[in-house]
DNA sequence: ACCTGAACACCGTTCAAGT
DNA sequence: ACCTGAACACCGTTCAAGT
């Protein structure tokens, strides 16, 4: 067994394309570390991120990922907010159109994370980092200055929140499976009587996802600060 | 290492206080499989799913499992599903307040999925069973009732989806960590140059779920159909 | 301070076989 | 038609040890 598992490691560590990594392999840390989780996450999905194909990526020994990290979920933590780093100009122009700011934040919100679908399903897991706190601090302040009745801004915040993740986590999941989805209104079809309503709607043929994010945004800000 | 493999087996199928089971046990079948693995889901979560662990409270071998289910995949897919059976009368009263009737449904939604808060962090991977298409066709006729738009129907269904399960899945892992919430809000005071402005809401503290939820559902709901 | 391999106690699923 | 055990190819993490 030792040796089968030796022969199974081997394999690992010799790619094919992979060259051993270079003596001047830069030493590991916990930014090393998270830079090459969000990689594996990107190409390989939120299943394919292992503290052993970790380890081998970043060309050191699985134990040594512990020095650095509590845990895996530690990882996955610090990968999620990684991804959530807003890179918009800290000095935004201050216009007038508060709404056009808030729609901004929102949209860059849901792109940041569509662009990296594994962040959608590993959001329900956990907590709030410095980056997705810096998000809603820009949020509650353009929330502020658009003059939501400080009573209601709570309220208005955790709306917006819900409203972002609900549809990143929605069109990330869906997009997964378009033929699932064909599929799914095909079976409708086929049981018109039980679910005529959604079937001749096409609920779930509509694709244009960031058409119905923007006008359900649209209906959800009319109803936060009407006028 | 065979030796020690059957040894954890007896193990597991001995446990303390748990009789072998009775030999009239009845035949193993999809339905007693799912509502199995829905109490062991809501008993040890999400990791404490396992296929072994499964067929151990079903008293019979792992690989039985495997004639009447694809994968565990498919078990999830199935308690998912099987947790939003909607038990509401069919013949609804058909009242004139349609508002009333759409705050009913959605938060009966929400409400079937916190009493098995394993169904929220389930739902970013996976498909429509049929009991929710059961529920998209009982919102979708319900706002064609209060007279939204043909144009909007879809819009304003995904819309209330999205929020609807933005609030579910935030409030399912919020409500495992009141501790991590007050020591981030702990934080936020220790930075507070950084987050002044949810510090000083306390966004992080306020725990009126039921009441942020409603409210911010009421924003929603008046932004889809005024007046 | 930082890194390591061996070992432990698990996983899901394939396969060939039993009734 | 339905159920089974052995085996395969993995997991995350503890521990004692190395530099």
């Amino acid at each position: 067994m030792a040796a089968k598992r030796g022969g199974a490691r081997s394999n690992r560590s010799q790619r094919p394309g992979q060259p051993p990594r270079p003596a001047g392999e830069p030493p590991l840390s916990r930014q090393r570390i998270v830079a090459t989780a969000v990689e594996l996450l990107d190409a390989q999905g939120i299943d394919g991120l292992t503290m052993r194909r970790l380890a081998d990526r970043l060309g050191s020994g699985v134990m040594s990922l512990y020095w650095h990290v509590d845990s895996k979920e530690d990882v996955f933590d610090l990968a999620l907010d990684a991804v959530l780093e807003y890179r918009g100009s800290p000095q935004e122009p201050q216009s007038e159109d508060w709404r056009g700011e808030i729609v901004h934040i929102l949209e860059d919100w849901r792109a940041s994370m569509l662009s990296h679908s594994w962040s959608a399903s590993l959001l329900p897991r956990r907590a709030l980092g410095p980056n997705i706190l810096s998000r809603l601090e820009l949020l509650s302040k353009a929330l502020s200055r658009a003059g939501v009745a400080d009573a209601d801004i709570n309220a208005a915040i955790w709306s917006l929140w819900n409203y972002v993740m609900g549809a990143t986590i929605t069109r990330a999941s869906f997009d997964l499976s378009d033929d699932d989805r064909a599929a799914a209104q095909q079976r409708l079809t086929h049981l018109s009587e039980r679910y005529a309503t959604i079937e001749r709607s096409r609920l779930l043929l509509d694709d244009d996802w960031d058409g119905a994010f923007r006008k359900g945004l649209g209906f959800l800000l009319d109803g936060l600060a009407p006028g």
